[in-house]
RNA sequence: GGGGUCUUAGCUCAGCUGGGAGAGCAUCUGCCUUACAAGCAGAGGGUCAUAGGUUCGAGCCCUAUAGGCCCCACCA
């Protein structure tokens, strides 16, 4: 391996490089140890239909962040990977795929379809994982588990027999949404709402009279949105108060088309207000109305067949789509009269969310889970905070849906997925629920049974995710050790399905919460806020950003600026600003090598306190903060937040400053303690700036560290030697001996000072090969011998061209007027103290003013308006302060650091504005 | 109908417990300076949606209004 990075930086190649090492050095893989606290996180299952997407990026790339963080921090991690068979997505494609040739579902038959389905898992199964990998995922892959294998079967099949014998578990008729193309069940969670402009018919049917025939004169007006439901019309509802038809309770109407005489019923369930306050009542196909006829008792006439086409019970319309039913029944209506009117009206229709195709309220035998009790632990947990929802908001949601919660509709019509364990005796129809087919029926001993042909909700078995991959219903040693998990990470679009779920799941089946934090993200949206779908055509490809821009760069575009639970952009501009990024630490980390190796090669020890110079101490004091600050903010999953900060530390303070501090000792002075303690410094931060990035950017970081790491082994005399692997390194701490809170005041001073000097040659248009002399005047003993001592400052300005010479004096306040000055030359000159300040430009910095003379920078005009500008600025600055300052609740209130700190910046200012002001009196008389 | 959320620089968004308005991109100026032009040094640009209120002090808390987005809900 070489020991130098390659001159420019190219994730190519690199990223798979590394991620094999990882694998084959078993990072990611996590045992059993009890001296070690576990933290465990289990991934979302991705379909086995899936292809990777801009969602899975951005979930999985949290994810890996967390778990990354908690490696370094000790943990003993494990992120669990698996798939899921995704019930109906995967049935949907796989009678897709057979359509194309030429095969029907049924006529190929169950046992053929479910090998076909299995063919396909093993096909597409693994791409998504091999995918999930590009990103750099660090899942224990040896764990990986599928929702169907046998273990999740048993645990489903566990769950289920546990459930029934509770009674949680039951079977009845209900009305269940119906889709009539995936020819199946689906729960309320699936059943999407959809504003559809549509019509609302006015229709009147006939009183019945006393002699048991329907009036001419008389009728029961009403308005429906669906007329071909009337076909199975068992009642006409009014409300019991209304007194516009008190006069017509206890009597009948007749059901034209059908010539059916049906009861006037009366039930509070009626909006007197809305339209005629009439309602007909078909409880076969509408939920509410089938509440209505439990109440009254009234037959459930059933319409339609499954292909939502209308039965033999439709009488002449039997056999027509339920659209042509409609449109027949209502041109017959009003051939006969019955149409009072038509009226356009938007109304929400329920569509199926996989394929947006109109549900159907159909009666069904269905199984259901009875929510009640269930969810009450699930309710509690959230609102003990024994779950935290992050962020909070979500709460809100969470309880919206409990408080409203129904039960949950778990068989499906489908083929691909868990069979529901229940058996029916052939003979006498006994049920049983049973983990495995009866040998003989309990009821009449016969030997016959069938089992049901429905399967199980994919969310059934999700549910147990937490706790089936690690081994349930088995008691294993995983189990008892990494239950319950941590972190869940999800969208917020799947709370209800799967969120919930786990959390019931997880108190009913193991008496214990499935995790302690739910950490939500937003969605993925293309530049113009759009969803990603294929109808679009707008889906961008995380495979192609990462063959493009790198694993690295997708996962920091995603990550910043963005907070949890906020829907998110995507622009390729970021994609370019995050390569650009790796490409800044790439670069900064070659600078360091280079000045190690090669041919200056330099052994690196670790200097004495005493040999580190201000600079030194500055970025290590500031890396010290960097540090805390970014733990505290990935402790409390604010990840956008504590990335933003390594980001700015290295290109900001770490590359635009120090390194360019640095570099004059290591070019222009041969002094040997000055230089190794600048190399010492800067591959000490440089090191633990990577450690803070390897979560957000594993593959740049451990290459770098790497690389760094053959050196050290090479070069350096440091008592501890470097992990083997940034992966399992340490996770950088905060050490109050490396708190330098006097250095970093001072350089925050200097730095000030340079960008003060910059911006007068900028805004004077001072050409960078002019050279500026400037005389320093402070009363701070500190600044002087930071700009004496510490030659860096001289330099750095030297090499941006900035200043030529440089020299201390405290003139003005030790009463001496004569200062210093180096020519160009080398010589040496006595200047006058007051013809510089008389003939040059001055800039304010706290503690010191800096005079440049006129004579090189010329516009004095523009100088003077600079100038006023700036002293406006510190009028009102000293308001504000003044005003605190003088606030007696302020000061009996504030907490004392923020007074002092007020009272700092009171002396800041006055100072500042003295200088502006004396600056101001010079330009005039001149 | 209920709930959530957003409105901050030209664009997209950060802004954690109330105390000096930020980033990326875009625009303008000047630099090929021996890690990096995927770069460096600067500049311009904001009455933080509107109106009230609480507070010594509000982008942040409260109320109302306007507009956008989202979720939930059985008004035929």
């Amino acid at each position: 391996m070489s020991k130098e990075l390659a001159k420019t930086y190219d994730p190519k190649g690199l990223e798979d490089r590394l991620y094999q090492k990882w694998l084959d050095k078993k990072y990611f893989h996590a045992e059993v140890d009890h001296s070690k606290t576990p933290f465990t996180i289990v991934i979302p299952p991705p379909n086995i239909t899936g292809q990777l997407h801009m969602g899975h990026a951005l979930d999985n790339t949290m994810q890996d962040i967390l778990i990354r963080f908690k490696r370094m921090q000790g943990y003993n991690t494990l992120w669990q990977p698996g798939t899921d068979h995704a019930a109906i997505s995967t049935e949907v494609k796989i009678i897709e795929k057979l359509k194309q040739e030429g095969i029907d579902k049924y006529d190929l038959g169950r046992e053929k379809f479910l090998e076909r389905a299995w063919d396909w898992k093993r096909e597409y199964g693994g791409r998504i994982v091999s995918q999930l990998k590009k990103m750099g995922s660090s899942c224990d892959w040896e764990r990986e588990r599928f929702t169907m294998d046998d273990g999740c079967n048993r645990a489903v099949t566990e769950v289920f027999v546990k459930m029934h014998e509770k009674g949680y578990i039951y079977k009845g008729a209900r009305i269940v949404n119906w889709c009539p193309v995936c020819n199946t069940s689906i729960s309320d969670a699936e059943v999407e709402y959809e504003e559809q402009a549509g019509h609302l018919w006015h229709i009147k049917y006939p009183v019945m009279k006393e002699d048991g025939t329907p009036s001419d004169t008389e009728f029961l007006t009403f308005a429906t949105t669906r007329p071909e439901t009337m076909l199975g019309d068992t009642a006409v509802a009014i409300h019991p108060e209304d007194e516009r038809y008190a006069h017509l309770i206890g009597k009948s109407v007749q059901l034209p088309l059908m010539n059916r005489v049906i009861p006037v019923v009366t039930d509070t369930y009626v909006d007197r207000e809305f339209g005629t306050g009439v309602v007909k009542i078909t409880p076969a196909h509408d939920p509410n109305d089938f509440e209505v006829g439990k109440r009254h008792g009234l037959p459930i006439v059933n319409i339609m067949n499954d292909d939502a086409t209308v039965n033999e019970n439709g009488g002449k319309f039997a056999g027509m789509d339920r659209y042509e039913a409609r449109k027949a029944i209502v041109e017959e209506l009003e051939s006969l009269g019955l149409l009072v009117k038509i009226e356009d009206y938007s109304h929400n229709v329920g569509t199926h969310d996989r394929c947006k195709t109109t549900i159907e309220p159909l009666v069904k035998e269905q199984w259901f889970v009875k929510m009640e009790e269930l969810i009450k632990p699930a309710v509690e947990a959230v609102k003990k905070g024994e779950i935290r929802l992050v962020p909070e908001r979500m709460e809100k949601t969470y309880f919206n849906w409990t408080d409203n919660i129904r039960d949950w509709c778990i068989s499906r019509q489908l083929w691909w997925g868990h069979r529901i364990p229940a058996y029916y005796c052939d003979e006498c129809g006994e049920v049983v629920v049973a983990r495995k087919a009866p040998e003989v029926c309990p009821k009449c001993g016969c030997k016959h049974f069938a089992q049901d042909p429905d399967v199980l909700d994919t969310w059934f078995s999700s549910a147990l995710w937490p706790f089936e991959t690690l081994g349930w219903p088995d008691e294993t040693e995983e189990l008892k050790y990494f239950y319950p998990t941590d972190v869940l990470v999800t969208g917020y679009d799947i709370i209800f399905f799967w969120v919930i779920r786990m959390i019931f799941s997880g108190y009913e089946q193991m008496g214990e919460k499935p995790f302690h934090t739910v950490l939500f993200h937003g969605l993925m949206r293309d530049s113009q806020g759009r969803k990603f779908s294929k109808s679009l055509g707008n889906g961008i490809d995380p495979l192609e950003l990462i063959e493009q821009y790198g694993a690295d760069a997708l996962r920091l575009t995603l990550i910043t600026g963005n907070a949890p639970g906020n829907d998110m952009r995507f622009y390729y501009e970021r994609m370019e600003n995050s390569r650009n990024f790796a490409n800044k630490v790439w670069n900064a980390s070659r600078f360091i090598m280079m000045n190690m190796g090669g041919e200056r090669s330099r052994a690196v020890t670790k200097p004495a306190e005493g040999e580190l110079q201000p600079v030194d101490k500055w970025i290590l004091s500031r890396l010290n903060t960097l540090i805390k600050d970014v733990t505290a903010n990935m402790e409390n999953y604010e990840l956008g937040i504590a990335v933003q900060k390594v980001y700015d530390f290295i290109w900001d303070e770490f590359c635009d400053w120090y390194i360019e501090m640095v570099k004059p000792r290591l070019y222009n002075t041969d002094d040997a303690a000055s230089q190794n303690a600048a190399l010492w410094t800067l591959k000490t931060v440089l090191t633990d700036a990577l450690k803070l990035l390897h979560p957000y950017m594993p593959f740049i970081s451990e290459e770098i560290f790497c690389t760094l790491r053959e050196m050290e082994a090479e070069h350096s005399m440091e008592e501890q030697p470097m992990e083997e692997s940034i992966v399992i390194s340490a996770w950088p701490r905060y050490r109050e001996d490396r708190n330098f809170p006097k250095e970093e005041k001072d350089i925050e001073i200097i730095k000030q000072a340079v960008r003060a000097v910059r911006n007068i040659r900028n805004e004077s248009n001072v050409p960078p090969s002019r050279r500026t002399s400037i005389h320093v005047v402070s009363d701070c003993d500190d600044i002087i011998r930071t700009f004496t001592e510490g030659r860096l400052f001289f330099a750095s300005l030297a090499y941006a061209n900035e200043v030529a010479m440089f020299r201390k004096s405290r003139a003005l306040q030790e009463g001496e007027d004569k200062v210093e000055q180096t020519k160009e030359d080398g010589s040496v000159v006595k200047v006058d103290m007051e013809d510089i300040a008389r003939d040059a430009v001055s800039v304010v910095v706290p503690g010191a003013t800096l005079y440049i003379p006129f004579a090189e920078l010329v516009d004095v005009a523009q100088e003077r308006e600079r100038l006023q500008k700036e002293k406006k600025r510190l009028e009102g600055e000293l308001a504000r302060v003044n005003g605190m300052l003088s606030n007696e609740r302020f000061l009996s209130k504030a907490p004392e650091e923020k007074i002092a700190a007020e009272r700092e910046k009171l002396a800041k200012y006055t100072q500042m504005m003295e200088q502006v002001e004396l600056r101001l009196g010079q330009l005039k008389e001149r």
